[in-house]
DNA sequence: CTGAAAGCGCTTACAG
DNA sequence: CTGAAAGCGCTTACAG
């Protein structure tokens, strides 16, 4: 910065400016030419250390996601940095494993880097952390995780509307007999789906759908769910699975049952994550926007930077898309 | 800082050593201690702007990979920044979509935020940006990308011997007529694979195999250049892809040709990336060892930034999982 | 073992 | 419109 000032013949100061936009329309046109001619000459990169210690902005964000090794996240992450790039940020991603601790820690190892937001993409209902978060006046954006009090911004998939679609579909099918393996009640969008379905079901009259819980959203959570509802009773003659991992592993536990999908057993998925229109048979599934939801939520928390009392909550649809798990009961 | 000398009562010089592990030695061990309990009861985080600006090292590296969403990349960037987060680094990932003004921009963007070093896992065997950081004196370490000269650590799975074993799975079931769906010869994993197919075919004296480039390492790609393998010729009995996305592609068109995999043609794959082995039929494929190659790079750059001439290889073994889309050849 | 002080590279009120 | 100067929060030779 002192070279490229010493280049362009002014003070470093007056370089400063003419290299910021937002104050280079207080310095004379031909002096912000020559300091830009000058620094690109230089192949000046501005020290963001130094800014950020003397600004208080780092022009960073963390991203906090359970584990980005579930092909949910990456298009997440993806939508994230592309928006935030274009504003000039940069996000620092780190995966929680769906722990607590290790979400704290990370959460403070963030803090330590001076981010300037947060977007939790992490699902746990319990949420000290957001509320400590919270009271120490940092900005946050929660993906897909629901608070009750409505302190941060927040984005997510219509699930309601996703599960309501899948259990609509189904009906209209002509399946009575409905089972649904529910995410785990931990997590916000486990319990919202369970509720989604329970209303669902009921408001097309159908009796006493089993439910049970899984473990967690993942494929061995699902066959183990899937085994507990084989075990229970006659078989129902339609799955609900509260997301795809969940509903491969059902596929595994019906196929070694001898039954087959769809013919003996319906299922429908949540997420329509890559490449389940590649399993056979292809899973019918909700589609949820991932990359749109974290563009969304990287524009709601640039602008919650600007403005600490923002809290809007944007909802995102979210789409039945019919594939070949489901079919008509058996007559 | 100052808060908490104050509270422990001594100068913030002091307290900045106390706090400290590698000058912590040079204070007495009571005002260490009294330095800490301040500290902590403070709630006192670092700023790492300040440090960063005056010690010229941020503790944090900057990851390029292609593409975030593509199913390779989430393991190897958890191995990263698991390994990173133990030595109190944290990764800055970015996306290039192998476009090389991108990856330029990104590069450039990175530097700005004072990233210690770089992890470049993305593929262009074109490498002016590497050339240019070894001249400016930058620490990086290649993922998965070879360069001609050593300028750098190199980290790779062992592709050779990958897909030599491939070929030798596909000859001792008694395979002849082979294909190869190289990946782009722009790519060095592309170009790798594909004389190691080469080499390995003539060992068995298979004559004449088949060999087309994709134009990415793409589904779409893959069924392109099936379909050309097809309207070649008599199909193949056995087809070598360059990696997974591309053998799903060619059994799109397989099917689509009224082919049976593996009764008709059998297929290998390469990298077994996640769900593979939930396709129809489950893919033959060559492992690699994703999340150990990122710890592993993650351990050379760490390396490197002490050892400023360190450039050794390493190279991570594969290993074939044969799965069942290869049987031996009809009659 | 500890204090006093300089300085990392910026930004930004304050003068003029 | 531009210069001179202070200061962001650390670290680290230099004294003592």
């Amino acid at each position: 910065m002192s070279d490229v000032a010493l280049a362009a013949g002014v003070h470093k100061g007056t370089a400063s400016r003419a290299l910021n936009p937002a104050t280079s329309g207080r310095v004379s046109a031909a002096t912000v030419r020559r300091v830009v001619a000058a620094a690109r000459q230089l192949g000046y990169t501005p020290n963001t250390a130094a800014r950020s210690l003397r600004t208080n902005r780092s022009f960073t964000v963390g991203v906090l996601v359970p584990d980005l090794t579930n092909p949910l996240f990456p298009p997440v992450v993806r939508g994230i940095e592309n928006v935030l790039f274009d504003h000039g940020y940069t996000a620092l991603v780190a995966s929680t494993d769906n722990d607590g601790e290790r979400e704290a820690a990370q959460f403070a190892a963030l803090l330590g880097r001076q981010v300037d937001g947060f977007i939790l993409a992490t699902g746990l209902r319990t949420h000290p952390l957001v509320e400590a978060a919270h009271a120490d006046g940092r900005h946050v954006v929660l993906l897909n995780r629901a608070t009750d009090a409505p302190l941060f911004p927040v984005v997510a998939g219509d699930d309601a509307a996703g599960v309501t679609s899948a259990v609509d579909h189904l009906a209209g099918l002509g399946h009575t007999r409905l089972a649904h393996l529910a995410g785990p009640s931990r997590m916000s969008t486990g319990l919202n789906r369970l509720r989604s379905f329970t209303f669902a079901a009921e408001h097309h009259g159908l009796a006493d759908p089993v439910v049970v819980e899984c473990a967690g959203y993942t494929v061995a959570a699902g066959e183990e769910a899937m085994r507990r509802v084989l075990d229970a009773g006659p078989p129902p003659t339609a799955v609900v699975a509260g997301n795809d991992l969940i509903a491969l592993g059902a596929l595994h536990v019906l196929r070694a049952a001898g039954l087959d999908c769809p013919a003996d057993v319906s299922l429908v998925g949540f997420n329509d994550m890559q490449f389940v229109d590649e399993l056979s048979p292809p899973l019918t599934t909700v589609r949820v926007p991932h990359r749109a939801l974290g563009e969304e939520a990287a524009r709601l928390l640039l602008d919650r930077l600007d403005d600490p009392e923002l809290t809007k909550t944007v909802v995102l649809p979210t789409t039945l898309v019919v594939r070949e798990s489901t079919a008509p009961p058996r007559a």
